[in-house]
DNA sequence: CCGCGCCAGATTGTCAACAATTTGGTCAAC
DNA sequence: GTTGACCAAATTGTTGACAATCTGGCGCGG
């Protein structure tokens, strides 16, 4: 059996979730006391975990000031989704060249899931399978390195989804998207892939920038 | 005056430095009460920075058996190289977008500095030339998300550097790429960039998946 | 009424002691 | 000689106590 994760390892991820799931407000205090009441641990895992999200940028500390979790301005959130984009049309790519059978049938029957969710109008099923897909390119291309950072990136943007400022998208549009993806990934067609893959990104990102645009948020 | 950094931050940071500068072999062994007494500080400082570097992908730690520093495998370290590609393009991209007329001085500079390394042999110069030169591109693009993980994956390929497994590159052959990116950012052309950027790093790639062949490493 | 210094409480930063676990070796039994 | 139990040293994991620092409010003097 697989030795278990350490405790602190433990204690960021689902710090880490929280945060992401909007369980904290922008600026909000994090103190140390209180966490470990509530994670049952004791304080220097909480201490630990804050570390790690402090390098994860979800956090920010100040010297005997304590933690915060992190506002992310405007601009930051398009950097975010900007580098996601470089990185998700890479995997794309790889998933093409490198996916196996078993990922494509996958793709395959995901995208019949969405097509499904879109007919029946299931917005929270549509969601499901945006992950699923998602999570299924990456680990066709098997680049655990861009699986890593990309995790990161998508706890940030889960952030914006979860506080309501970015819409879980418009699954009629965006599903000849995903199509296509899923059409030149199953096709071993890398070119197309990253292609398909951009275009999808660029979509999901002129989305982001007007929702920044609406709500002049002060960050999230 | 700016806030004196955490001191669990900066051990991160001494240790990430160290790590990269091949202070440490793969696989050694990080037994905490050493390192404690080696950079002056407590235990708990160590296991900190510690937990950090293991989501860096720097270290593995193992339940109570201790931290050891990561082995790369061939593959991966192809991965990051690959990843890196990704994101870098897109920063040479946004540097010709964004870039500001002090950054496109400073780029010509270096340029020069370069052409004079070259000249001389002196590959140290080179060296510190093709470092400020990355640097002044992450800096004009301004994307701080993608320079923190740029920064992560240029610690685990300078491990290869510094364990003789890379070359510090062949200078004449990359000047010529170099002042390319130069040329388009400078010009603002953010596809030339994107292209010029893609092409020096193909090569980069090309010449690290030579070197793994080569030595046919284990790890580094 | 307003500003300023100062105090108390809250919180973070530091540290050392102790408990739990692993590791490697020794020794006896077969 | 080999196997296996056991022990001791090394190391990690956990906890609590204490020191240092910040925060907000109170009262004093202007």
């Amino acid at each position: 059996m697989p030795r278990p994760a350490l405790a602190e390892t433990d204690i960021s991820a689902q710090l880490r979730e929280a945060i992401a799931r909007g369980q904290f407000s922008p600026n909000e205090r994090l103190v140390e006391a209180e966490l470990a009441e509530r994670y049952s641990v004791n304080r220097a895992h909480i201490r630990t975990a804050l570390a790690v999200l402090d390098r994860d940028g979800l956090v920010v500390r100040l010297p005997n000031r304590g933690a915060r979790v992190r506002a992310i301005s405007d601009a930051e959130a398009m950097e975010i989704a900007e580098t996601r984009l470089a990185i998700e049309t890479m995997v794309a790519r790889q998933a093409a060249l490198r996916g196996d059978a078993k990922g494509r049938a996958s793709l395959r029957r995901i995208e019949k899931d969405m097509r499904r969710a879109v007919t029946q109008s299931d917005a929270a099923l549509y969601s499901q399978c945006n992950a699923a897909l998602h999570r299924e390119l990456q680990r066709m291309a098997g680049n655990a390195t861009a699986n890593r950072i990309l995790n990161t990136l998508k706890s940030h943007l889960m952030r914006l989804q979860y506080r309501g400022i970015l819409l879980p998208g418009r699954p009629r549009a965006s599903l000849a998207e995903h199509a296509a993806i899923v059409k030149a990934v199953c096709a071993g067609d890398a070119d197309a892939a990253e292609r398909a893959m951009r275009k999808h990104l660029t979509s999901f990102t002129r989305l982001l920038k007007q929702a920044i645009e609406a709500t002049r948020m002060g960050g999230f």
